[in-house]
DNA sequence: GATCGCGCTCAAGAG
DNA sequence: GAGCGCGATC
């Protein structure tokens, strides 16, 4: 251990020999924080703790599995096996599964990912006979999943009149009870969705406090890595189970919070010191990944930022070259810089593929760079996206299997009830769900019953539902003594699923085959790897519980050596020698969905920073001044973020756009929106969309509505984040009018505002639903 | 009940 | 540009 520890500088050694006690660690980009953590652990176990009691939450299950390996490197596999170590949702998923029955649950709960819950919320919502246009199922799921990991129950939701007047308001007065329904479906179903693994769990650990105590004992150590990235429902839980002996050790970085969207709570690290007693802050501010142009160069764009935490991160590494920057008419010209760029390189470098990464803000972006590495012959992965495991043809093997394990499992049922087609309609899964609705059923246990319950349907379909039942029984015998590969490969040719995709004939039904192919070769590598772990039997519901909790991480083959591809937010904690971050433009990076309020904006501002962060040696920025979005070619602009970066540490490859372009006044309209052609920036090439008789562009209209009404009118778009206010502003709320803020409590989700309102209305409204606009 | 095709909507990030 | 829902037709 004295040999390792030898390794690390004095910073890092400090959190690693603090022992017990709260401590967090403020660790900047590529500062050596994994090797913290797991020296750490290792530091731990060498002083006698016991790897049962230590409990370590990482951001991905890859990166658990590598810190599991290296630490088992230090103090052998025997020890480090027994380590918790885990992405949150697959700690809990396990506790949970082993505590279910207290909650109610079935042990092999199904998990239900993003899409399985929108199609439950649509299904509900029509079955309710709401308005779609109004109730949007995408827009509810994504209220649902904010109230969950607030910790909003249903109950909870219809306590708090706020709540209830805000989606009242917003002209969803159901919103409750399309939640209620939700639940209780999913409980029918013995189904939880992501949310509820962290929700459920808080619950069992407040409600069952002989629970709470039995893990409590058991983690006496705990270590949260990102934890700027925890939400309010992660937060309770560690905060629960730390409660007893306050060993915990949080690692994060503030500047690195970009999950905002996710109800991450930049308030968990921001507070920690306030959460507990005798908190050691220890600060790791030395980079050792990148050069000083790049180090410095994202300090600049990262200054400002009004949020923040008081931290300096420096780097002895060499200057190394500036950051390029590099202007292209179209996207697909933007693809061919890159790809050039890096074919080049690698030349004059003799340089393998997988030291080069083009990170985007949106996945749609990938298409233009593929087509390009492609014509070039460069190899390259993409990461995330859709992904394999979401594809149709694999959704309907994974149902299949899945209703296996829970035949109550409502979203799998319905998605192959009736696939491949076997006569089974709509008419008859609708009187199939009201039966189920009617008897607190699932509609699988309708089926089952058939004989005992008169639901008008004729002989022959009920033939085929008994068959159907018949057959995923027969699947249940199988289970109990083959492994996930037999399993899979026998539903495959027994439901005929491989062979209507055959005769099908079609290229893209051929490739669909291949697909389930590569699935079940992908089955077969997992009961082989799962035969080497100890306690694991390679049985299909492990391999379930992997796929659904899988990130797009997890299934990587780094060894291979291609360039990688992928979203910004998935390459936070990699790094690579040379990166091109592309799309740098207005309305895509920052997102024209971000650039509301200061606090949306500088969570884009700490996306470009960790974007920047992830480059070694070379960092290229690229814009073009058109690109295909949505089908349409439209004008782009460069990126805020491009000019907010020192102009020392940046090489402009091409001359950069008239910087008269920038910034400019919003168009001159008249409240009608009519617009004066002369001041419309025209002079731009390139434009599917000429402004010509029909008015303004689709482009020059978005820039038309976002002209926002901060002149003080009272509209109430929801405009201010909670950051923005402070006691005494004044805010303009959409029903109550103008008021002044005159007391803030709470924080994070929980921040309350105080208001009195001008027209004598004293209202406590919780911010992160009321919607306010503030008032200059 | 199945299939096809049209039109509409949506389009950020992810466990 | 893609996926979904709905209506028309067999």
């Amino acid at each position: 251990m004295e040999k390792y520890l030898q390794e690390l500088n004095e910073a890092q050694r400090a959190p690693v020999l603090h022992v017990d006690g709260p401590l967090m660690v403020i660790a900047g980009a590529g500062s050596g924080k994994t090797r913290v953590l797991t020296y750490r652990i290792a530091y731990l176990m060498s002083k006698g703790v016991d790897a049962f009691n230590i409990l370590s939450l990482t951001f991905t299950n890859k990166a658990a599995r590598e810190m599991k390996k290296r630490i088992a490197d230090i103090v052998g596999n025997s020890e480090a096996k027994n380590l918790w170590m885990g992405t949150f949702h697959s700690i809990f998923a396990k506790i949970l599964r082993f505590e279910a029955d207290k909650l109610g649950y079935p042990s092999n709960f199904t998990i239900y990912d993003t899409q399985d819950s929108q199609r439950l919320i649509n299904a509900i919502i029509k079955e309710m006979g709401l308005d779609k246009d109004v109730y949007k199922y995408k827009q509810v799921q994504s209220r649902i999943s904010s109230y969950k990991n607030s910790l909003i129950t249903v109950k909870a939701y219809f306590n708090n009149p706020d709540l209830v007047e805000a989606d009242a308001m917003a002209k969803r007065p159901r919103m409750g009870d399309i939640y209620a329904a939700y639940v209780e479906r999913c409980f029918k179903a013995g189904a939880m969705d992501f949310d509820d693994l962290l929700l459920k769990t808080n619950e069992l650990l407040t409600r069952f406090p002989e629970v709470l105590a039995k893990y409590q004992e058991r983690f006496r150590y705990i270590l949260v890595d990102e934890y700027q990235d925890t939400n309010h429902s992660q937060y309770l839980i560690v905060r629960a189970l730390s409660d007893k002996f306050q060993n915990i050790c949080v690692v994060g970085d503030d500047a690195q919070s970009i999950y905002a969207f996710r109800g991450a709570n930049i308030n968990n690290i921001m507070n920690f010191q306030r959460d507990y007693d005798d908190v050691k802050v220890y600060r790791l501010e030395q980079n050792y990944r990148s050069t000083k142009n790049i180090v410095e160069a994202a300090n600049s764009v990262i200054e400002k930022n009004k949020t923040r935490l008081d931290k300096v991160v420096w780097t002895a590494n060499e200057e190394g070259g500036k950051i390029k920057v590099n202007r292209s008419i179209t996207d697909a010209e933007e693809g061919r810089f890159v790809a050039g760029s890096i074919f080049e390189t690698k030349m004059q470098h003799q340089l393998a593929n997988n030291r080069f990464a083009v990170l985007y803000r949106t996945n749609s972006q990938s298409r233009a760079i593929e087509d390009a590495l492609r014509k070039r012959d460069i190899p390259y992965r993409i990461y995330g996206g859709l992904s394999f495991y979401q594809r149709k043809e694999i959704k309907d093997v994974l149902s299949y299997l899945r209703l296996v394990i829970n035949p109550k499992d409502e979203e799998a049922l319905n998605r192959v009830i009736n696939f491949p087609a076997r006569g089974i309609g709509q008419t008859t899964l609708e009187k199939l769900t009201v039966a189920a609705n009617h008897y607190k059923r699932s509609v699988f246990e309708v089926m089952e019953h058939l004989d005992k319950i008169d639901l008008k349907i004729n002989a022959g379909t009920r033939r085929k539902l008994q068959d159907f039942v018949t057959m995923i029984k027969s699947f249940q015998i199988t289970a109990q003594s083959a492994d996930a590969f037999v399993l899979a490969e026998h539903v495959a040719k027994k439901t005929g699923i491989l062979l209507e995709f055959k005769k099908d004939g079609t290229p893209e039904g051929i490739a669909r085959m291949e697909n389930v192919e590569e699935l079940l070769n992908g089955i077969r590598d997992f009961v082989e790897g799962q035969q080497e772990i100890d306690d694991a039997t390679g049985s299909i519901a492990e391999f379930l519980e992997d796929v659904a909790l899988a990130t797009d991480l997890d299934n990587d083959t780094s060894d291979d050596d291609r360039v990688a591809l992928m979203t910004i937010h998935l390459a936070k904690g990699l790094e690579f020698p040379y990166v091109y971050i592309v799309g740098m433009e207005e309305d895509l990076f920052p997102s024209a969905m971000s650039m509301n309020t200061r606090s949306e904006l500088e969570e884009e501002r700490r996306l470009f920073y960790v974007a920047l962060t992830r480059a070694e040696k070379q960092a290229y920025l690229t814009y073009t001044q058109s690109r295909y979005r949505w089908g349409k070619l439209i004008d782009a602009e460069p990126s805020r973020f491009i000019e907010e970066i020192d102009e020392k540490f940046l090489e402009y490859l091409t001359p950069p756009m008239d910087s008269s372009y920038r910034y400019k006044p919003m168009i001159d309209a008249d409240i009608f929106g009519e617009v004066d052609k002369s001041k419309l920036r025209l002079n731009k090439p390139v434009s599917s969309t000429p402004p010509d008789k029909k008015g303004p562009s689709e482009n020059q209209l978005r820039k038309l509505r976002k002209i926002k009404p901060d002149l003080g009118s009272p509209v109430g778009n929801g405009n201010a984040a909670p950051s923005d206010l402070s006691v005494g502003s004044r805010v303009a709320h959409s029903r109550f009018g103008n008021g002044q803020v005159i007391k803030l409590e709470g924080a994070g989700n929980d921040r309350k505002a105080e208001i009195k309102f001008d027209n004598g209305e004293l209202k406590k409204l919780l911010l992160r639903f009321a919607k306010l606009d503030i008032v200059k």
